[in-house]
Order: structure tokens, then sequence, then C-alpha cells
DNA sequence: GTATGCATCTCGGGA
DNA sequence: TCCCGAGGTGCATAC
């Protein structure tokens, strides 16, 4: 094929001893007919279906099925020993055993229709990424007129007994305003960490409000926020932060023949 | 091959065709060097890397690299059209918008190892699962003595203006006793969700105790319920639900000929 | 190692 | 459809 693919065997003993020699060394993926079960955290059983299966080289082994983005069984990093081995000449089984969390996981393939390594290379994957929470607490202390005007910051990501503040500051009237910053929609939950942080502030006898930063408000989070005493601020982050340019020119330096 | 896996061609042009021609119909996967732009909810930007791309039926696209259950990139099923193209004859390049969330995704292949269709078959993929939360909620509501003697049990996944509560009961002095139980080690949310709910009891004059339930509770946790006057309560689930025995016969029906 | 909170969380259930 | 909470959450990060 080339130096990065090597489709194994077809014939199941000599398939299970190439799998065996390659875990940890390539990615390993297999296509087939599969029942699987997890044993761990959870008790879960799978039966017979079309399934792919990829062992990565650190062995996260992944099994995906038709849709969404989940595999539908997997488990973390960090196993014990993945072995493979063949039962009754006719069932290709995989099974590993995860001590750390005392999870194990045993797939049967009942057909195997492809089995592949793939010599991936290490890059580092780092991605570069705009958008985390983070990015936004730092806009908005550079911005705090987004919030209100004449805002002084005080502080951001202090830490209280409660948790971590996202940003601290003071008002026209010298009153303390505590803001918790969201990335997406508020939730009933973001609601009452910005009361508890309030509170706490309120406890030591400050005049404190509290304003809940986020994309959008549903009406129990709205109710929730007044009956709290508590303020909502929208911003709209996707129209805030600009679009990453695509670059679309190629490599000069390729070549067709590179390729293949 | 088989009439399940169909690889695909190494000429880019044509292999173009025959990618955007089976999209949806079966799922696609990929081999290659490539590097990848999402620009939604957050922008991410991926330099070249050895990568692996699944496209299921429904559209749900996966970038995975060497390691890790996550994909590098990825974009929920729903993409408007998913287009493939050639670039200046030597790039492939893979372009999807989905509406609903305004998101793109790109791909720019510098090399393709492998690329080839899954004839999945379409099975209903349920899981048979035991330990979820709700699992534990009725077996404590059978055993309601693992959490305190004498506790009446009044209702359970009560609805009320806050939330959920899990179960609801009366101890032996009558108070209203509200138990939220988790699968896992208590956290800080989890003893706030509780004391939302306390809450809403004790406004309506009751006398009112809370319990969290979970496998263990960190220092922190345990301060946070102390200051809230909530109780906790270790339920060690692993040791009470039993282990899913693991079928290892093979059906008699098949035979090594029905593989290959 | 443990604990803590973000996440393109994903996903399913209910209104 | 939106909203909400569970999750085998995964994962980085701070301690």
């Amino acid at each position: 094929m080339n130096n990065k693919i090597t489709l194994l065997s077809q014939e199941l003993s000599t398939l299970v001893n190439q799998l065996n020699d390659n875990l940890e060394k390539v990615m390993v993926v297999l296509f087939g007919r599969c029942s699987a079960f997890f044993d761990g955290r959870i008790k879960s059983h799978f039966t017979d279906g079309d399934r792919v299966l990829m062992i990565k080289k650190d062995l996260t082994i992944l099994l995906h099925g038709s849709s969404g983005v989940k595999p539908v069984q997997w488990q973390l990093a960090g196993a014990g020993k993945v072995t493979f081995n063949v039962k009754s000449d006719i069932q290709l089984q995989m099974e590993t055993y995860r001590p750390k969390t005392d999870e194990s996981f045993f797939i049967n393939f009942s057909e195997v229709y492809l089995a592949l390594c793939y010599n991936i290379f290490e890059f580092d994957e780092a991605a570069s990424i705009i958008g985390h929470e983070r990015d936004f607490v730092e806009y908005l202390i550079k911005n705090p007129e987004i919030i209100e005007q004449n805002l002084q910051i005080i502080d951001s990501e202090k830490e209280i007994d409660f948790g971590f503040i996202d940003i601290w500051a003071k008002d026209l009237s010298n009153n303390c305003v505590i803001i918790e910053v969201k990335r997406t929609m508020a939730t009933p939950a973001d609601a009452h960490q910005l009361k508890r942080y309030v509170d706490f502030f309120q406890k030591k006898g400050e005049e404190v409000r509290g304003i809940l930063v986020a994309t959008g408000f549903p009406k129990k989070v709205k109710n929730y926020l007044k009956s709290f005493n508590l303020e909502s601020c929208i911003v709209p982050w996707q129209d805030i932060f600009p679009t990453i340019t695509r670059p679309s020119s190629v490599s000069q330096t390729k070549r067709l023949d590179d390729f293949f």
C-alpha cells in the first residue's frame, strides 16, 4: 500500500499475531461485526452490529457505530495489556483490563471485514483555539463598558472559599460587582453559582451586585436571577470575535509525485 | 475486498467523485496528513498532521489524532452539504457547513494514504446498560435503610420549580428529607444543587433536611455541606451492583466459511 | 496523585 | 423546537 498503511491478513490466526505485534506501535483499525461488553464505572452490553474499532498508540480504544460523535463503547488510555485471540477458529476476540479504574472491555467479532495498521506520526497536535471562556473574560476586562459604563475592574480569577470569581469590579456607586462569565446560554446552575459568590460577599457586610454574562437567558434562569436580585447581560460572542482566515494557498514545494 | 468495504482510488480526481457520490450512503474513512479549521462555537486550527477522518452516514464528522478518546476536531450530525474537491491538482479538501449552529469545518489533505467506504449496517444499537443514576435511585427507594433507618419514601423524580428531586422522604421526627443521588464523587456543584432544593422547601416554611448521596466526598465539598447544614452519605455503588456475566460461547450456527 | 471546572462538551428526555 | 441535567462524561490544570 504505502509506508503508512498496512492491510492485515484476512486469515484469523495470522491476523491475531499481526494485531498483538503492532499494538502500541501503530494505530490499529478494524472494520467488522461484533458484540461488546464493558464492565467498570458502568456495565454495558451491545449486541452484534457493524462497527469500527480503533486502537490508538496510547491504547485508547474506541468502538464506533454508524452515527453520532460518541463511540458506542470505549476505554481510556492506559489499559493494561490488550490481547487479541481466536475463539473456536472463527471469532476474533479482544480483551483488555484497565487496572487504574478496574475496568474491563471485551469485544467479540463474528466477522472481520478489514483490519489495518496506520503508522501515524506523532505530531505535537496542540490546536490553536480562540473562544475559550478565558478569552472572553480577558476581553471583558479590557472592555468592561460592554457590561456597564464606568466599571472599575479590581481583580479576576480570584479564589474565594466558594470557588473562583471570573471578574470582580466596582461600579460608579462604589458597590462591589461580581461578574460570572459563560460562553453559552445561561443555565440554572450558573445562576446559582453566582448567587453563592454574592452571598459570600454579603455575609461580610458588603453591598454587592451580581451580573451573569452569557449569550442568552432562558425564562427559568431569568426568573431565578430576578428572585435573587441578580442581573443578566447578554454578550453575543460570535459577533465580537473575528473569523479565523482560512489559508487556501497550496505549498509550492510539494508536487503531485510526492503523494503516491 | 468484500461487500462491506470498498477501497477508493488513489487518484485524486477520481477519489473526489467517489467520495461525493458515497457520502450519506455509507461511512467514509480517510487516512492522511491534513490541516484543519473549525469555525463556530469556537474557532480552532490544527496544522498538518497524520489523522483519521471518519464521516458517518448521518454526516457526523470526526477527525482523530494519535491519542485520546476525543477527536481533535469534529462536527455534529446534521451538516448541510459536505463536499470534497481537489485544489491545485494535489490537495484534497473537505468543506462543510452546519446551518443550525452556523459552524463550518474545513480540512485540507496534503496526503491521502488510504480512503475507503464502509457499508455499515444500521442496527438498532441500543445498549443494555446497568448503572445509570436512575438504577441507583430505584435501589435506594427499595432499600432506604442504606441511607438512614426509618426513612419513609414519599416520592421520587419529583419536579419542583428549581428542578427534579431524586428522592423525597420523611424521617422519624416527620421532618422532610430531600435526597440527591450521585453515582460518582460529590462535587461542589452537587452540594449547591441540593442546597437549591432545600431552600425551596424551607421558603415554604417546612422543616427540611438535605442528604447528598455519593461514592465519596472531597474535603471542600464536606465544608460546603457543613456550612449549608446539609448531610452526606457514602454509598459504595461498585460493591452493590453485580457484574454482568460475559457470554463466551460461540454460536454453533456460524462456520469459518461464513466469514470470507 | 487528587480535586476542580470547562467543554465546539454530547446525548436523551420532557414540555 | 428549546431547555435541562446526566455522563463510563474527557481533559487540562492547579494543588
